[in-house]
DNA sequence: CGATGATTTGAAGGAGTTCAAACTTAGTGG
DNA sequence: CCACTAAGTTTGAACTCCTTCAAATCATCG
């Protein structure tokens, strides 16, 4: 049932994008990246940093819709979000589709495959973006002499569990609009990370997405964002969103809100 | 709002436990494990697998119901189940809990703690089990010289990630049928590789903890276990289980499954 | 502008929950 | 050995939150 594809969907268009990013690749270090902070290098010295960098090879760009990877492909590289946004998803038996995350400039895409030595998700660009290609048996060789760079990685892994495990606390313990506000506080608290405001940005995937990740209708999405409208708890235009409230809906995520009916 | 414990619940017990697990301390190794090629020393050789026992100093016995580690508790050792099964949950802020796996002999727990340095879930002994504690510090110590060990480290994290990736695909995404015969099958498929009957075995969980992992309430499961029961697919008593039309429930678990109304 | 896809809103329906009570099991002590 | 209790499970009936279905509205782009 599963599509197994060895050549990326846009073959061609990966090609020529390749080309365009080894040309920029000289300039686009790691140790210059603002994402240092956030990404695999977090902690690594000059030396380090430098030899990370030499294996990453190529940065790849993908446009908006265009798959990273899919489901069943041989599993070889990482990929680090250097610019823009990407969802993952699965695919079940009966074609049912789960959104099981979606991820943002600095974040590793991939560590799912390890495992099976076939990606156990796809990748899907949410706008256009460009991820680093990191080869895993390359960095399999970095990690002996860098103990920082592994202890990391461990890390990124083991926040990707954690990441997992509150998305199913989500999914099998809270209610509509419980969902809805710990969706929006956590992507707001990723933003404020990286610098960027908590309380306005664009929604980068459609409701559709939205309702899917949480386990809700589009229907559903679209009501509470209009309900979340008319108690003032924020602004929407379009993908455009601005909190209002970014305390009660803290409060609601975190099931401690009272109860305002309305 | 996390209860924070540096000393574990029952110190006491832990304490006595862990005399007497230094006991038997000798005689208990990977070597001569029956899990060896389900836990960390798959497909490790004789020497390697000598030096991954020399820092596995302590087996602990955990009492069902006991508390194997709380979240909040510092993390130092991740465990590998020796013998019995546990659970592990989260607790909102709100008190809601949700377990967010079971797991059995030659699964490791505590993976989850690496990124904050904190455990982020609760472990819990289903019945009486024993655990042997693996002191992670050491254990990165190791990875620097045994990259097959590290490898296959790597693929047990990659592994939960998947794991609880299909969780939240049934959260998501499944009805409840389908939920407990992808619950049913997985138990199934994990006593078989184990040398364990597919067929016939106990569900170690009371009713009401699969209802809470499943995203459902208890007086669901007994419903299903009773409809399933009619449907001849399972015979129940207590928590003796035998199913008697596996690959029914597969399909049902694939979603495949031309529904059979009754 | 017109067409296509995405979003919003309304009304009806249903899957699973909630509440309540009966029943079963296992453990305790007389 | 049985009465007694407490905890766990099953079953029934009413309800509710969210879905489903349907239609209107809005946004985007050739």
């Amino acid at each position: 049932m599963q599509t197994i594809s060895i050549v990326p969907a846009k073959a061609t268009e990966a090609a020529a994008n390749s080309c365009a990013g080894e040309r920029q690749d000289r300039q686009v270090k790691c140790s210059s990246c603002s994402l240092h902070q956030l990404c695999l290098p977090t902690g690594l010295g000059d030396a380090d940093t430098q030899q990370l960098d030499s294996i990453i090879v190529r940065r790849r760009k993908v446009q908006r819709d265009g798959n990273l990877f899919h489901m069943g492909d041989r599993f070889s590289n990482l990929y680090a979000i250097r610019l823009g946004h990407f969802k993952t998803h699965q695919v079940s038996a009966d074609g049912a589709e789960q959104i099981t995350g979606f991820q943002m400039a600095g974040e590793l895409l991939g560590m799912d495959a390890i495992s099976a030595d076939r990606h156990n998700s796809y990748a899907v660009a949410l706008e256009d973006s460009e991820v680093c290609e990191i080869p895993f048996s390359k960095l399999e060789e970095l990690f002996g002499a860098m103990p920082t760079l592994l202890r990391h990685f461990h890390r990124m892994m083991s926040q990707e569990i954690t990441r997992d495990q509150s998305a199913m606390l989500l999914l099998g313990n809270m209610r509509a609009e419980q969902r809805f506000a710990a969706f929006l506080v956590n992507l707001s608290s990723r933003y404020k990370v990286r610098g960027y405001s908590s309380l306005g940005f664009q929604l980068r995937m459609s409701r559709e997405d939205i309702g899917n990740y949480l386990g809700l209708t589009i229907e559903s999405i679209s009501r509470l964002l209009s309900r979340f409208k008319k108690r003032g708890l924020l602004k929407v235009s379009n993908r455009e969103i601005e909190l209002l409230d970014l305390p009660a809906l803290k409060e609601m995520a975190l099931g401690t809100a009272v109860t305002t009916a309305q």
